[in-house]
RNA sequence: GUGGCCUUAGCUCAAUCGGCAGAGCAUCGGAUUGUGGCUCCGAAGGUUACGGGUUCGAGCCCCGUAGGCCACCCCA
């Protein structure tokens, strides 16, 4: 065991998983642009207040999971720092400074990068995990609800992943919900004797949680409790109503969970979640979002709307690689520049670099080692062509060898780099239509 | 933060009752001067995760720590 390793709960991208980030990273860009959503970076940290005001400071996030920074040296440097475990605070502070509210709105923002959360990893769950986002800020209508589930389940279907389902869910605003987690908290008491031990601590601090857990001495109290969809106030009835016509019309059905309930407090009506049907395991999360119709006022914005949400892709890649998909290679190299002479490693790099300056993919083989040894090397990384440097250099010219025929032939020096993309062109062209 | 299982070469794994740490793959080199994926030969690669303890002797038994996985908690 090496004496360093990676911190614990988080993994080196090595170049085939990063191979398949990046493709992932790739899909979500173009679709989000597609969709009308720009590009945006904020800090990998903030004032650790952001977090603490924004996401809610008794959440399990901020409570337990928050990756504080320590640095200065006054007390009052020390702790104000945190890594963010989620990106839509940071967007809405970004959003609130630089007063975005004066653009045309919605302002519809994406961003994809590293979260960190301070948990006990498992596979699936990682202390820096990776997270494609999109926010609409601006818009309190039921269809951009809509429209972003529906991006949200196209990602997953671009991304090569079937099955993904999505679980809906209103949780009321301002107006209604206090009132029913005062009355669902009522409830409970009344039944408190029938609780375990852990239910019975959450009452006091988040009744809501009681309906999501887990123990099966829940289930039928659970059943039997008051569902908010039964509470919800004229308002927020209508914009659930209008959010689930629009899905439907979309070629959207979500699976409504009154049960629903999602851990940052910012959330008003409108929240969702990804999964994957008939996954094993509990981290099947793939993604979630909602609405957050009082963050930015609460980050010192004037009152706004606003709806996300984040899709995991560290779980959208373990997903895809557990549904079979063919393991991920590592780019391959399609020229590879030899030499009869394995001492004379400035000329093979010299045409290497000819070749790149004219747009070729190409690896010179600086090893010292005879030619057969560099052939070998060449073929079993997968190179298409190998351009060998020999006693024909002295007229102008270089082998070139075709891997996969077995052909080769000679080539004038001024010729190579035009004769290589279009011997190349035509493996891609063979390729194609294998 | 709680509980359970696990950790031997870069990777996947062996090692009898507590008795000399091994194989396959991968890497590097050789198989007669400038021709490849196969084959053959060889080399290198280890503080058996780390630190203690028991023992004549520990990869193996005991304790602690770290890391991984699983179940909670929670979530992506």
């Amino acid at each position: 065991m090496p004496r360093y390793q990676a911190p614990r709960g988080t993994r080196d991208l090595l170049p085939a998983d990063r191979a398949v980030f990046l493709r992932l990273e790739g899909i979500a860009r173009s679709l989000a642009v597609r969709y009308g959503f720009s590009p945006i970076e904020t800090p990998l940290f903030e004032q650790s207040e952001v977090f603490e005001r924004g996401v809610g400071a008794v959440t399990d996030v901020v409570e337990k999971e928050l990756f504080r920074v320590q640095a200065g040296r006054g007390d009052q440097e020390r702790e104000r720092w945190a890594l963010r475990p989620e990106p839509t605070a940071g967007i809405v502070r970004a959003y609130v400074q630089h007063g975005m509210q004066t653009l045309p709105q919605p302002v519809r923002l994406t961003l994809t990068g590293p979260m960190f959360r301070y948990d006990r990893p498992q596979a699936g769950r990682y202390r820096q995990f990776w997270q494609f986002d999109v926010e609409a800020i601006g818009d309190a209508g039921p269809a951009i609800d809509a429209e972003i589930v529906e991006l949200g389940l196209r990602f997953y279907r671009e991304a090569g992943l079937d099955g993904v389902e999505v679980i809906l869910n209103s949780i009321g605003d301002a107006a209604c919900r206090p009132a029913y987690v005062e009355r669902l908290r009522a409830w409970f008491m009344e039944r408190e004797d029938r609780l375990p031990e852990l239910e019975r601590e959450r009452l006091g601090t988040n009744p809501l949680r009681l309906l999501d857990s887990k123990d099966e001495r829940m289930a039928e109290l659970i059943a039997a409790a008051p569902t908010i969809a039964d509470h919800l106030c004229a308002e927020c009835a209508t914009h659930f109503a209008a959010v689930r016509r629009h899905l439907e019309v979309l070629g959207v059905t979500p699976r409504l969970d009154p049960r629903l309930v999602r851990g940052l407090d910012y959330y008003t009506r409108t929240t969702f979640e990804f999964y994957r049907s008939g996954a094993e395991g509990q981290q099947q999360a793939l993604g979630g979002g909602g609405r957050y119709d009082g963050l930015v006022e609460l980050l010192g914005g004037k009152p706004t709307p606003g709806i996300g949400f984040g899709i995991g892709l560290d779980r959208v890649a373990l997903a895809l690689s557990a549904a079979g998909g063919s393991e991920p290679v590592a780019p391959r190299v399609p020229v590879v520049v030899a030499g009869a002479d394995p001492e004379d490693t400035v000329t093979r790099l010299a045409i290497a670099t000819r070749l790149r300056a004219a747009g070729i993919t190409a690896r010179a083989d600086l090893a010292v080692r005879k030619l057969g040894r560099q052939l070998e090397a060449a073929a079993r990384e997968g190179a298409h062509l190998v351009v060998i440097c020999g006693d024909e250099m002295a007229a102008g010219q270089v082998q070139v060898k075709d891997l996969e025929a077995g052909t080769q032939r000679r080539v004038e020096l001024a010729d190579l780099a035009r004769e290589i993309e279009r011997t190349l062109a035509q493996h891609r062209h063979g390729a194609g239509e294998a």
